[in-house]
RNA sequence: GGAGCCAUAGCUCAAUUGGUUAGAGCGCUGCCCUGUCACGGCAGAGGUUGCGGGUUCGAGACCCGUUGGCUCCGCCA
């Protein structure tokens, strides 16, 4: 890296002792200042390091009353020497610990005011942080979450470039499609009362630019969707987004597996082991009742509805009778739970819409159980051999339609992992490709068929028979899920490319074919002029670098992040605008509040 | 829209069962200190305990409300 100029000669990591002796000149930030009095030390930081300054003031007595009065975070220049230093003062922890830089000359270019938190230490306080994010990036955790960010997308773009892959950009004023998230909506000037919607992906175009006959595509994209926000959603986001044309599933889950490797070997220095395992979404639900399973600890679901298909337990037995399940999980070690845990438990099955949870303590006394009294000891002796169950372990049992008893114990699992302190180790990569997903799901609050993943998915062409008979919940996607420590780090399918097909899956959503045209005309039509076979992925890089970086929050891995509201504090984003600007829009204000 | 947790000095936290003048470390200010590297020493400033109400002889603590922050559910094709 080429640093000299007038300001500098060299960068705060940069100096060696085969330096001793040269005539320096650095610029950089206050990181410590230490007073003997006489003697002034200060560590002098810029992005790539820390250099120690020393203030002799007999020999340079200006500079150093200027280096007696630095304050934390000032930023200065100082022109000097490099000594080597004094035997024994050696600072081995420090990259240019063997020398010094004797100033003899300073420059106070900017102070630095008292700081609103500690640049050293861990500060609690987001909305601080946020509101003087400038200077929390100056953390060197912050800092190296950002270059780490940069290092990601720098091995990403070299190994799609290295396959032929075309970054192309799409835009960023885009069209509204009210299926999927809420959009972000701006107002056109030039028509008013029309509106321009920030793109949640850019699928469309990227589906566009393969009848273009690009035939590989990627982009670093900006991502908008208007929903409320989590530690790892923000509302604008990045996607490393790619699309292919003549690919399979495999061809994709290939690039998506190489760049992973390529990101974690230079990024981390970790070597991943491929391809990575493969599950169906079926397979998934069943043992670990999640489609983004996390595979670190092993708790599995069984299947335990034949051991009460005779029961005396009627609650079982009824839910068997109509079609249901009856699935559990052992939790290894854990008949020691108190009851408000119990009930903790509970409530996370009542949340999601289950009747209940029941359980079986597994004691020394014997089976401790509010259901204990229905079971035969056969019954008894065949779940101790299903669910491996010895002493001290509980039992959790959910009887309900399958979909739900998954679910249920798929949050439960999650929860007996954190209470048997299951090692959840960062450093432990656990990669996972969910596959054939549904291609529908029934939404029974509005009672209509809609897109597991998104309309423009291929169903697989075997199941396209069930797509004649109305049996839409049977039909499986061309589609996959790429799972991380259970993130979802993204997902991707192969799409529709015949007109006719996705009118169909289009009806089938029941999106009339008037609306078809209004809003997905441009893709139909494309789709008539030769539109190659295509599939493609897309990666959340957020979540990528927040895993990583070993962060709590995608915010740490932003560099200007919205709060819980969609504010940032640093800017005061959203803020009210001009009469002006709304009336060049031909926009009116209905009321605020609770409009 | 719902649930939970939190709010005490600039920061991170403490304050026994409700009981004297709300403390500590870091930071800040002043003084001392010539080989430190989380330098050290002495002194000092800094608080309407988020806000409003209530219970009580007495509230940082208990109750109600409210505001703000975070986490989760809903939502996120």
């Amino acid at each position: 890296m080429r640093i000299a100029n007038r300001w500098r000669t060299h960068h705060c990591a940069q100096l060696r002792a085969t330096d001793v002796g040269r005539k320096v000149r650095l610029c950089g930030w206050v990181d410590r200042r230490r007073d003997h009095g006489g003697l002034v030390f200060v560590d002098l930081r810029d992005r790539e390091g820390v250099s120690q300054i020393v203030f002799h003031p007999e020999e340079y007595f200006e500079a150093a009353e200027i280096g007696k009065a630095l304050h934390a975070e000032d930023l200065i220049q100082v022109e000097g020497l490099v000594a080597r230093r004094p035997e024994g003062t050696e600072n081995e922890g420090l990259a240019t610990g063997e020398i010094e830089v004797v100033a003899q000359s300073v420059r106070l270019l900017n102070a630095c005011l008292p700081l609103p938190f500690p640049l050293d230490a861990v500060v609690e306080n987001e909305e601080l942080r946020l509101a003087f994010r400038f200077l929390d990036l100056r953390r060197r955790r912050m800092l190296e979450n950002l270059r780490l960010r940069h290092r990601i997308t720098r091995a990403v773009r070299d190994y799609l470039d290295a396959r032929g892959f075309l970054e192309v950009e799409t835009p960023i004023l885009s069209k509204s499609t009210p299926e999927g998230a809420r959009d972000f909506l701006v107002p056109s000037r030039l028509a008013p009362g029309s509106f321009y919607a920030l793109p949640q992906a850019p699928q469309q175009y990227k589906q566009l630019l393969m009848v273009s006959g690009i035939e590989r595509y990627y982009q670093i994209a900006r991502c908008f969707r208007d929903e409320d926000l989590r530690a790892d959603r923000q509302p604008e986001f990045t996607q490393v987004d790619l699309e292919a044309s003549f690919a399979e599933p495999e061809d994709i889950q290939s690039w998506v597996e190489g760049a992973l490797e390529k990101v974690f070997r230079e990024v981390v220095g970790t070597d991943l082991s491929l391809p990575f395992p493969r599950m169906s979404y079926r397979e998934a639900m069943d043992r670990y009742g999640s489609d983004k399973p996390d595979l670190r600890f092993g708790i599995d679901l069984y299947d335990v509805g034949e051991i009460f298909r005779g029961s005396d337990l009627k609650v079982f037995r009824a839910v068997l009778d109509a079609g249901g399940v009856v699935k559990a999980v052992n939790g290894k070690g854990l008949a020691r739970i108190g009851a408000a845990e119990l009930a903790a438990l509970e409530e996370i099955a009542r949340g999601l819409g289950g009747k209940g949870l029941a359980y079986i303590r597994v004691e020394s006394s014997g089976w401790k159980s509010p259901i204990g009294k229905f079971l035969t000891p056969g019954e008894r002796d065949a779940l101790a051999l299903a669910l491996g169950a010895t002493e001290g372990d509980l039992l959790l049992f959910a009887a309900d339609q399958w979909q739900l008893a998954c679910e249920i114990l798929g949050r439960i699992r999650l929860r007996l992992a954190d209470l048997s302190g299951e090692p959840k180790e960062h450093s432990e990569w656990k990669f996972l490709w969910v596959t054939d997903f549904p291609l529908f799901a029934f939404d029974r609050e509005e009672g209509r068929w809609e897109s597991m993943h998104h309309p423009f998915t291929r169903p697989r062409s075997e199941d396209l028979p069930l797509l004649e008979e109305g049996r839409y919940g049977e039909v499986r996607a061309l589609a996959y899920d790429i799972v991380l420590n259970g993130t979802e780090l993204g997902g991707g399918s192969i799409r529709i490319h015949e007109a006719e097909l996705q009118q169909k899956i289009f009806s089938i959503l029941g999106i009339d074919s008037e609306t078809q045209e209004q809003r997905f005309g441009h893709l139909l039509k494309a789709f008539r002029y030769g539109a190659p076979p295509h599939g493609g992925v897309a990666l959340g890089l957020d979540r990528l670098a927040m895993l990583l970086a070993g962060a709590e929050s995608i915010r740490d891995v932003i560099a200007f992040p919205k709060n819980r509201h969609g504010v940032d504090p640093l800017t005061g984003s959203p803020a009210e605008v001009d009469a002006k600007q709304l009336r060049e829009l031909r926009i009116a204000i209905s009321g605020r509040g609770n409009a």
